[in-house]
DNA sequence: AACGCGCCCTGTCCGC
DNA sequence: TGCGGACAGGGCGCGT
C-alpha cells in the first residue's frame, strides 16, 4: 500500500475536504473489500445521518471517525485510493469499490483495482481492540533508538521483515524499511537480536528521516499511488535503494543489490549496509 | 509462540 | 501485436 506517509497525506487531504460532512448514503460496489463482519446493508444503516469529525491516520490506516464513536478504518492494501469526489482527478477512479455520498452533494470513493484494501467499520471499543494489535507510531516522541532496541531483543527475523510486522511498528512498509536500513547501514537480512545499541539509535533516525521526508513530499511517487486529491505523489523523496537493483549507491558507488526475504524484494548497499 | 509460506486479485512491463 | 512470466508499496490464515 500506500504505507505510512501515503496514509498521512490522504488522511490531511480528506480531513480538509470532507471534514462537517453528514453521511446520506453508503454503497458498496465490491463487498469484497469489506472486512470480516461487515456488510454492506450495515454500513449503510450505521453510518447514515452520522457527521465525519476528522480524519486521521493509524499505522498504514486512514481512520474517518464519525459522530457517536463510529470508526471506518480503511486499510488500503497494495492499489487502494481514497479521495474526495470534487478532487481534480476523481474521473481517473476506474476501481470504485465504495462510495459514501454526503448529504451537501459530495462524497468519498474508495477505489482499488487489486481489491487487497479493506473497509473495518468498529465503534469505540472494537477500535480499542484493533488499535492496541498495531505497534508503536515510528515518528511518536515515545519511539526512542532505546526502544526499538529493546522491541528488538529476542526476535530471530531479519530486520526487513522485522519491521514489516505492523504489531511491532505500525505503518512502515517494504519501500520504507529498506530505506531506513540504507540510512542506518545496516542489512535487510541481519537478525533483529543482533542489531547493536548504536544501530538501533540509527535506525530509529533513519525511519524518521525517511517518513517524515516522505510525508513532507506528499507520499513516495509509484505508479498506483494517489494522494487524497488523486495526485501521484511528489518527486523530493529520492529513494536511495528501493528499485534501484544494479544503479550505483549515492553514497559509494557500489552497485544496489536485490535479495528475496520471504517472497518480497530488499534492495541494499552491499558496500555500505554490514 | 514465533515464523515462513501461499494466497488473495489485477495491472504493467519485459523478453521472445 | 500477442503472449507468458515476473513483479508490484499488504496482510491473513495456515502448518511447522
Amino acid at each position: 500500500m500506500p504505507e505510512l506517509p501515503e496514509a498521512e497525506t490522504i488522511a490531511r487531504d480528506l480531513d480538509r475536504r470532507v471534514r462537517g460532512g453528514i453521511v446520506a448514503g453508503v454503497h458498496v460496489t465490491r463487498p469484497d473489500i469489506l472486512a470480516p463482519g461487515n456488510s454492506a446493508t450495515k454500513l449503510a444503516r450505521s453510518l447514515r445521518g452520522h457527521r465525519i469529525e476528522r480524519v486521521g491516520r493509524r499505522g498504514k490506516n486512514v481512520v474517518v471517525d464519525f459522530d457517536g464513536g463510529l470508526k471506518l478504518v480503511v486499510n488500503l492494501g497494495m492499489t487502494g485510493r481514497l479521495i474526495a469526489s470534487d478532487a481534480p482527478r476523481s474521473a481517473e477512479m476506474r476501481h470504485v469499490a465504495a462510495r459514501i455520498e454526503l448529504d451537501d452533494g459530495r462524497s468519498v470513493l474508495y477505489d482499488d483495482a487489486r481489491r487487497f484494501g479493506r473497509l473495518d467499520l468498529r465503534d469505540a471499543s472494537t477500535w480499542t481492540v484493533r488499535d492496541a494489535e498495531l505497534g508503536i507510531e515510528p515518528l511518536s516522541k515515545d519511539f526512542t533508538g532505546e526502544r526499538l532496541f529493546a522491541l528488538t531483543r529476542g526476535s530471530i527475523v531479519p530486520l526487513r521483515n522485522w519491521l514489516l510486522d505492523q504489531r511491532r511498528v505500525a505503518g512502515v512498509g517494504n519501500i520504507y524499511a529498506n530505506e531506513a536500513l540504507f540510512r542506518a547501514r545496516v542489512r535487510p537480512t541481519r537478525r533483529a537480536r543482533f542489531l547493536t545499541r548504536v544501530e538501533a539509535i540509527r535506525l530509529r533516525d533513519g525511519l524518521h528521516e525517511v517518513l517524515s521526508k516522505a510525508i513532507q513530499a506528499r507520499g513516495t511517487t509509484i505508479d498506483d499511488y494517489r494522494d487524497g486529491e488523486g495526485e501521484s505523489g511528489g518527486f523530493q523523496l529520492r529513494l536511495q535503494v528501493y528499485g534501484r537493483t544494479g544503479e550505483p549507491c549515492f553514497r559509494c558507488g557500489t552497485p544496489i543489490k536485490r535479495i528475496v526475504l520471504t517472497n518480497r524484494s530488499a534492495f541494499y548497499c552491499p558496500r555500505c549496509q554490514r
